[in-house]
DNA sequence: GGGCCAATAGAGAATGATTTTCATCACGGG
DNA sequence: CCCGTGATGAAAATCATTCTCTATTGGCCC
């Protein structure tokens, strides 16, 4: 346990996808992986306390990490935008709850036969999908 | 054929909605219904040429449209959002095409049985999920 | 270890889509 | 044909997101 002690939650690779470390992007990784459902701008924004920084730093780097694929942006019924560490760079959906607003990572998918029958009968070929389920946690089902 | 020819293409249910008949409503159903893609809120607008209106009642009626399940509402990859007319109530899906824009709608959906899947899997009970589809049209493919 | 340069953050203003307000208008039942 | 209520229009207000421009700073090189 020396000062040497290992970063403990070393961030995925900023350098390895060509970003440069800085406090403010470590601190809205943080953030977003410390969440357990979709949060908005605003709402990473504040839970940045120590490394405060401006709200354009903020949308810049997520914007920025959605295209690395390590976030995901959805818009919910509320009409507001919010953003999710994907857990997982590989194929997966999100299960989010209409009570509480939690969501759950679900991993691999099972609609590619489903999307080729929809390739066979429209003639496109498809590139990609987004599939997101909305439904009642365990816990807000036993709440009720 | 007398002064009594149906009225051709009878809105939907205005009425039957509990929405009075105005002629903006018609206008912009009409668009959406010329439409074979998502149109935004400002191309609907501009569309409405004779019976033009103002924005906000553009705005207030696509929200109604969307409530009362007559259109759907779509983020696309640009940010902007863009409606489109339902043809069928029942379950569907929509296939958009990432080079036109084109969109058609597929009947049904072959994911019940992945949802049931992910319903033990979670614990979670679904009640919804929306899946949009991105690929490239057979017109795209061959323009290539 | 210090220096350099491009990448990045910060502040504040600008932008622009969407919404609200409120007075006026018109659908449609009686 | 009249009335009450829901709908529209115009203009202003909101407010999330983006842009601009300058000051910082990460991190590769020597």
């Amino acid at each position: 346990m020396s000062k040497l002690a290992s970063p403990a939650f070393e961030t995925p690779s900023l350098r390895a996808a060509g970003m440069r470390r800085t406090p403010q992007r470590e601190a809205i990784l943080r953030v977003l992986e410390a969440g357990d459902r979709p949060l908005t701008v605003e709402e990473i924004w504040g839970a940045m306390a120590a490394h405060r920084s401006g709200l354009p730093t903020v949308y810049r780097n997520l914007e920025r990490f959605v295209r690395e694929g390590w976030a995901e942006s959805m818009l919910g019924p509320d009409q507001v935008m919010r953003f999710v560490r994907c857990h997982s760079r590989s194929h997966h959906h999100h299960l989010s709850c209409e009570g509480c607003g939690r969501m759950v990572e679900v991993a691999g998918c099972g609609i590619e036969t489903t999307l080729s029958a929809m390739e066979k009968a429209s003639g496109f070929t498809v590139t990609r999908h987004q599939l997101h389920i909305f439904g009642i946690c365990p816990t807000c089902q036993a709440a009720k």
